[in-house]
DNA sequence: ACTCCTCATATCATCCTACAACCCATCAGG
DNA sequence: CCTGATGGGTTGTAGGATGATATGAGGAGT
């Protein structure tokens, strides 16, 4: 069939998206200023050849980064870089070692930090959770769904015990992207005899944040998502105490 | 009425904002699990009271963040925290001071690294970008928004001129919001008479830099989102060489 | 001349109904 | 057993109607 007038926008996704991604480009590239005036939902709505409903649709989106302030009377805005709201790291980017390499690098910094701080700040509600992630790991003998979990939730309640919800929050989105690229590249298979290693470098942490030392605890981290990295591939240039 | 079931929401927010926000605790709770079903876009219209349409912009900001995955025929599951593509930082958050204390401590550990990878890594034309945002801030007598912009470009180009682009993105993400609710709160006008004290702490670290000296240009740094943190009301805890 | 209030207007916000596109389970027919 | 049609359910899109809100013009009162 003649499916060719869609073809101006694309042809899978659905018409939100795809006004979406044309607002988007309109206002990355400085087609729309900031502080500018949108059309009218009605005029969009038209210029695309959509419905209003789209054009709201595509707005909810635009809105919930924080990319455009809408009020109601007035009109639709476009708001500064400076005022996005969220953050986003597309899939895509992750499926080559050197962005891998990238990310590592600044986990290794969050989380090197984070190590640091709840070994001065967990509560012993915090030390019993970490605790329980680190046996329901050390129970399997291979690396499997349940390991990357368990592996996952004991660096998140690390984050969680600084008592901070950003660094809380930054590092549960990068490890869940990164968990996500391994689980897509599956990178698990070579790794089955090296669970062992994990969980002694998890030990080692888990025992320097009960004794409450910032220091070894970030020593010990810092030395964990180095070779977390090593064992995905990634190499990471030395960090802290190397001059 | 209409008026009552807003009431039963809240009163001020729009529609889509609150179901969002109901939606988003059902899911980070676990109410609502991962791979599980939503109800159908008009039972859940029917349970909030409100519009198809409304719970349709409510999805669509969902599925933006990645939470909701909507399969046309089928029906809206919800993705694991590991599929989210966005971190979101809401602008309420910000407007209590424990928020920025939390906040500056995020930034602290960030940038504190930035500036020493940088060091190492910046190029020549690094080094000319991160002086010429210097130079701009030298040039103003007065802590106004030509400062704050040049001050955070500064800030922005040793995060760039790391090499890593999640260090930049993020670096960037958090001192923009950090502008941003500087701006929102006024609390620019008791620091006129320290922008000499800001841009010397600045030309420390470009000095550090500049040498290549990492260790120095961490410190400097360390020091100097500490110090912007106190002038804005925050205390830092002491890091780094410290004890 | 100035201020305050009212009101018309433009715009977004919400609601409603209807239809199209799509997926899936079911089942008739080979 | 396999294949293809069919029907029901769900999301996607369309379009109009009404409520809510901000803005500015214009008139009444001082």
């Amino acid at each position: 069939m003649l499916r060719n007038r869609a073809t101006e926008l694309g042809s899978s996704e659905k018409l939100p998206s795809k006004v979406v991604a044309l607002l988007y480009r309109d206002i990355d590239s400085g087609t729309l200023l900031p502080g500018s005036r949108l059309p009218t939902e009605q005029q969009l709505a038209d210029q695309f050849g959509v419905s209003r409903n789209v054009i709201r649709e595509a707005i909810a989106q635009l809105r919930a980064d924080g990319l455009i302030d809408a009020r109601q009377g007035v009109g639709a805005f476009v708001r500064g870089k400076e005022q996005r709201a969220a953050i986003r790291i597309d899939r895509e980017d992750l499926n080559d070692l050197s962005n891998m390499e990238r990310l590592f690098e600044l986990r290794r910094i969050l989380e090197t930090e984070a190590a640091r701080l709840a070994a001065v700040r967990r509560t012993a509600h915090d030390l019993h959770l970490i605790g329980q992630h680190l046996r329901r790991m050390m129970g399997e003998e291979r690396w499997q769904d349940g390991s990357i979990d368990a592996d996952l939730a004991f660096h998140r309640e690390i984050a969680r015990a600084t008592g901070n919800t950003y660094i809380h929050t930054f590092v549960s989105f990068i490890c869940n992207r990164i968990r996500h690229s391994i689980h897509y590249a599956r990178l698990t298979n070579p790794l089955h005899d090296l669970v062992t290693v994990n969980v002694a470098e998890h030990v080692r942490i888990h025992a320097a944040i009960e004794a409450g030392d910032a220091e070894a605890a970030a020593q010990a981290m810092s030395d964990h998502i180095a070779g977390a990295a090593a064992r995905v591939g990634v190499k990471l240039v030395k960090q802290e105490s190397g001059g």
